[in-house]
DNA sequence: AATTTAGGACAGCCATGTTGACATATCTTG
DNA sequence: CAAGATATGTCAACATGGCTGTCCTAAATT
């Protein structure tokens, strides 16, 4: 039987350099840790129905932007997603070959190839947003609408603000619409 | 230029068995893609200075995990990484190599191998944990202490709380004791 | 007409995940 | 004590999904 030793205790302190000479903040190791944790259970749940159709999170990832942003372009989705042409190629010929996903040459520029979820690929991400979405709405029980609006703010916060890729932009667009509303 | 789509609104609802019958669940696109990008962003600064170690993302959770359970046994630490022995044979080993772990021969158990960080290992899990909690004060900025424990909370409900490895286990321990005191 | 841009495709490398087999030391049990 | 179970380490081999660099075509821009 292994006996877990506590945590630790430290005096690891910020490296803020905008806080420098103020009271040192301490380590939120419990936010770290419960970020690690509810993280892992969150790309868990799809993961198990990934595999049944033989893709993995790299799949999902592109089906959901692409799903989300239809006629999505392949420079921006390379920008959301941070990778690069080859990796994104390889998974995306394949929801192309398996008729998740289908390209549409763009209007005013012919190069362009858009990017279009069809109706088997609408289905999958549906799933997979909705074991998603359960799990949230469970995390979200016993908060009131305040509680409900603090884990927003604090996800948009965690967020970096600036040189947003184009569809992170729509996002924050959307929210500060959604304050005012 | 590309001009970008809104995102979809879709019908999607609700898998979860508990639900049927009742009103559906709106799909949490908002949350589902918040949770993306702040999680990218949140491991993507300790990427960085990984980088300048030769190390990657397998291995500060192996730094993170043993610093802050000294003694953890190797067992315990397959289980809260969800790894195998093999995968984690690689990055530990080079861990010890290196200075940053050592390891000790259990007191009860002469067959285990306890693994405790090193000052050059406690360096680095602080640095890494350093940047990680700037973001998060920073991201709690503007929330009041109700606000705080209401993202205590959300992040606590996204994890699954049964079967627990012995490392959550001893989070969920801790939190219920938190939330008394 | 020349250059740039959007996208695709090639080869090949690396990190980190997987399985299965097997070895050693040690603990537990009949 | 002998036998079996357990904790850990190690080897070979493989898959996924990152990466780099190079080169190609078609279409837009200058």
């Amino acid at each position: 039987m292994a006996v877990l030793n506590s945590p630790t205790r430290s005096g690891i302190t910020s490296a803020d350099p905008q806080r420098a000479g103020e009271r040192p903040v301490e380590t939120r190791w419990d936010i770290i840790e419960l970020l690690f944790f509810a993280y892992r259970d969150f790309v868990g749940d799809p993961d198990h129905v990934l595999e049944e159709f033989g893709f993995g999170r790299a799949h999902h990832r592109v089906m959901h932007f692409v799903y989300r942003y239809p006629g999505l372009n392949v420079a921006d989705l390379l920008e959301v997603l941070r990778i690069t042409k080859q990796s994104l190629g390889r998974v995306l010929k394949q929801l192309l070959d398996e008729g998740y996903i289908v390209q549409k040459a763009g209007d005013a520029d012919r190069r362009q190839r858009l990017l279009f979820a069809t109706a088997k690929g609408e289905a999958l991400v549906g799933k997979l947003a909705g074991l998603q979405t359960d799990r949230i709405v469970r995390a979200l029980r016993g908060l009131d609408a305040s509680g409900a609006e603090a884990v927003r703010k604090f996800l948009l916060g965690m967020i970096d603000h600036d040189d947003p890729d184009k569809v992170l932009e729509a996002i924050l667009r959307a929210d500060g619409k959604m304050v005012k509303a």
